[in-house]
DNA sequence: CATGAATGAGAGTTCATTCAT
DNA sequence: GATGAATGAACTCTCATTCAT
C-alpha cells in the first residue's frame, strides 16, 4: 500500500471514530462514513468491507494511543496515593463523559461481536487496570499509605465498579456527586485503618 | 379497550418479550415481531407504532414481574447473611446467563433511549437493589454477621460491581470461577472482623 | 394466497415472459421486471427471490401451455406424413423465431443452472419431440408412408437437428432456404425408397 | 506496438482465455481478467476496452490454431471412414467436455452479439466441418466404404447433429453412451448397404 | 507505457409504514 | 378491529471506467 494510501486510511478511521462517538456502532452505515468522509461509497470499499470492520481498526487506534497518559505521571515523585487519585479522576472524566468518548460504540460493538479474547479491548483495558491498581496498592502498602489484605482483590473491585459506574453513566442520569461518592468509598476502603 | 384487545396486547408483549431475549434490543424488527406472533402487519401497528414501543411495555411487566423472588425468601429464619447470599446467587444465575434474560436487550435499549428516570428500569432495579442489600447489612450489623461502617455506601459499591460483572459477561468471556471470586471478595469485605 | 395475489403472480410472470423473451435471460435484472410490470421494487420481492425464479415459473407456465398445438391436429384424417410436415413446419417457425420465443432465455438459463433432470424443460421437450417422432415414423411405415430400420434413432437424430438449426439460427445468420434444405433432407431420408 | 507490447497482449489474451473456459463469456468482469492477469486495471484498458473485446481476440487466435489436429492425420494412408471416425471421437470429446473448452463462452457470446458473417466462428467451424466431412463423404464413396446420394447434405446433417449435441451435453445431463448411439447412429447411415 | 486509487451508476435486498378490503 | 399486499426509502456492495502520477 502506498504512502497516500496509508494516509488516506488513516484519515477514513479517524474520521468514523467521530462518527461512532456520535451514533454508537450499530447506528453506523457505511454511508454515513462515506458522507463524513466525503469520499465516494465504492473509495470506502477499497479499505473497509465493513463497519465492523472499520471499528475495528479504530479499536487498533484507540489501543495504541491509550495507556500514555498513565505512563507520563507515574516518573514523578508523586506518592501510590496521588496517582491512584489521579488515575480514579481520569476515569470520573471518562465516565461523566466530559470527554466525548467511544465507550458506549464499545459496548454495542462488544454485545453482538464474537471476539478473540486476545483482541478485545475491552478485556485488555480492564486487566491493564487491574494491573496498575494493584502495583500501586503494594507500592502504597511499602509507604505505608495504603491497607489491604488481597491487593489483586481490591483492585479487580474497583475495576468492576468503575465498569458499573460507566454503564450506569452511559443508561441513565449518573451525578457528578455520585461518582464522587463511589470513588470516595473506594479510597476511604484502601487507607490504612489504623 | 374490549377485553379480547387486552388479551392480544399481551400476547403480543409475551411473544415479543423471547425475541428480545435471543436477538437484542436494536436487531428486532417489527417484521420479526409480526412474524413471531404469526399476526399481520397492520394488526401489530394497532397496538405499537415501533419496536420501541413494544419493548418498554415488555419493561413494564418485566417491573411488575420482579421483586417477588426476594420477598418469598425474606420471611424465612434465614439469617441476613444467608439471604444475601442467596441474593448473590441469584444475581451470579443472571451475570452468567443461566437463565436466559433481557439484559443485553435492556442495556441496549437504554444506551440509546432517553428514559425519564423515574421509568428507568435499570435506575429502578439498581435502587432496589442498594435499598435491600442495605437493609440486610443493617441487620446483619446488629445480629453481629455483618461489620461495615457505611452500610448504604456498601451496598450501593457491591451493585456497582455486580453490574460491571453483568456487562463484562455480556462483552467478553467470563468464567465462573471469575465471578465467583468477585462475590467471595465482597463478603469477605462484610465478615465482622473481630 | 388469495385470488388477487394469483392473478397478480400471474401477471408478473406473463409480463417478465415477455421481458425475457427481448433480452435473454442473464441480461435481465429485477429493476427491468418491476418497471416492466409496474410495480414497486418490494412488491415483486413479495412473490420472487430473484429472477431465477422468475424465470423457472415461466418456464412452468410454458411446459403447461405446450403439447396443445401437436394434439389439436393429430385427430384429424390426415397422414403421418402430413403430421410430421405440420410438426416440422411449426419448428421451423421457432427456428426462425418468426414468432418471438424464449429461446436464448431458455438456453442462457440451462447453460448455467444445475437443474434437476426432471424440471428439465429443454430435456422434456427433446423427450418429448423423439417420442412424438417416433410414433409417426411407426405409423407412417405401417401405412407404407416411411422407412426406416430405426424409428426411434431417426426420431432422435431428428431432434439433434432440430436443435442444432436452432441454435445455429440464434448464434449466426441462418437463412429460411438453409433451413428447409434441413427439413427436406430428413423428410427425404424418411421416404419409403424406390 | 513495440515488440513488449505485443507479448504482453497475448499474454491477456491466453489468461483471458483460461478464465472464459471456466466462467463462460457474460460472468466474466474486467476486473476477472485483471485479476488473474496479475496486471493494472488502467494496464488491460490500454489493450481492451471491454470483455468482448478480449474475447474476439482469443476467438481470432482459436481460429488460428484449430483445423491442426484434422491435418495431421489426412496424410497417412487411414481410409477416409478411419479418418470420419477420428473426427467424430475429437467431437465428442468436445461434447463431453473431457477437455474443458470455451463452447459455453462461445455459444454465450454469440447469442448476443451481432457479429458479420465472415467473423463468425462458430460459422466457420461449422462450414469447416461440412466441408471436411462432405470430401471424406465423396472420397469414402469412391472407395466404396460409403455410400449417399447427397454428400454436402449428409455432412451439414451430421454437422447439425453434433451442434445439437453439444447443446445438450451443456444444458442437460447427457450420457456417454447417448453420444456414441447417436455417432453409430449417423456412421450406419453411410455405410453402403449390403 | 503502466499503475491503482477514485468515482459513481446501478443492482440487489430489506423493512417500516400505509391502506383498501 | 384485522389483514396482508403494496410502496418506497435506505442500505449494501460491485464494477466499468477514468486519470493523476
Amino acid at each position: 500500500m502506498s504512502d497516500k494510501s496509508v494516509q488516506k486510511q488513516k484519515y477514513i478511521i479517524e474520521t468514523a471514530r467521530k462518527v461512532f462517538m456520535e451514533k454508537g456502532f450499530k447506528e453506523v452505515t457505511m454511508k454515513d462514513i462515506v458522507e463524513s468522509c466525503g469520499i465516494s461509497r465504492g473509495g470506502l470499499y477499497l479499505y473497509f468491507q465493513s463497519t465492523a470492520e472499520v471499528f475495528e481498526e479504530v479499536l487498533k487506534l484507540e489501543q495504541e494511543d491509550s495507556g500514555d497518559v498513565f505512563d507520563r505521571n507515574i516518573s514523578n515523585e508523586a506518592t501510590p496515593s496521588d496517582i491512584l487519585a489521579l488515575f480514579l479522576k481520569e476515569q470520573k472524566k471518562e465516565i461523566l463523559n466530559k470527554k466525548p468518548s467511544l465507550s458506549m460504540a464499545i459496548y454495542e460493538y462488544f454485545f453482538r461481536a464474537k471476539v478473540p479474547a486476545k483482541d478485545n479491548l475491552l478485556k485488555k483495558q480492564f486487566d491493564g487496570g487491574v494491573y496498575v491498581i494493584e502495583r500501586l496498592l503494594q507500592a502504597g502498602m511499602e509507604k505505608g499509605e495504603f491497607y489491604c489484605e488481597d491487593p489483586r482483590g481490591a483492585a479487580r473491585n474497583i475495576m468492576y465498579v468503575l465498569e458499573g459506574l460507566k454503564i450506569a453513566a452511559q443508561t441513565r442520569k449518573l451525578s457528578e456527586a455520585a461518582v464522587d461518592r463511589e470513588i470516595l468509598y473506594i479510597m476511604q476502603g484502601l487507607i490504612a485503618e489504623e
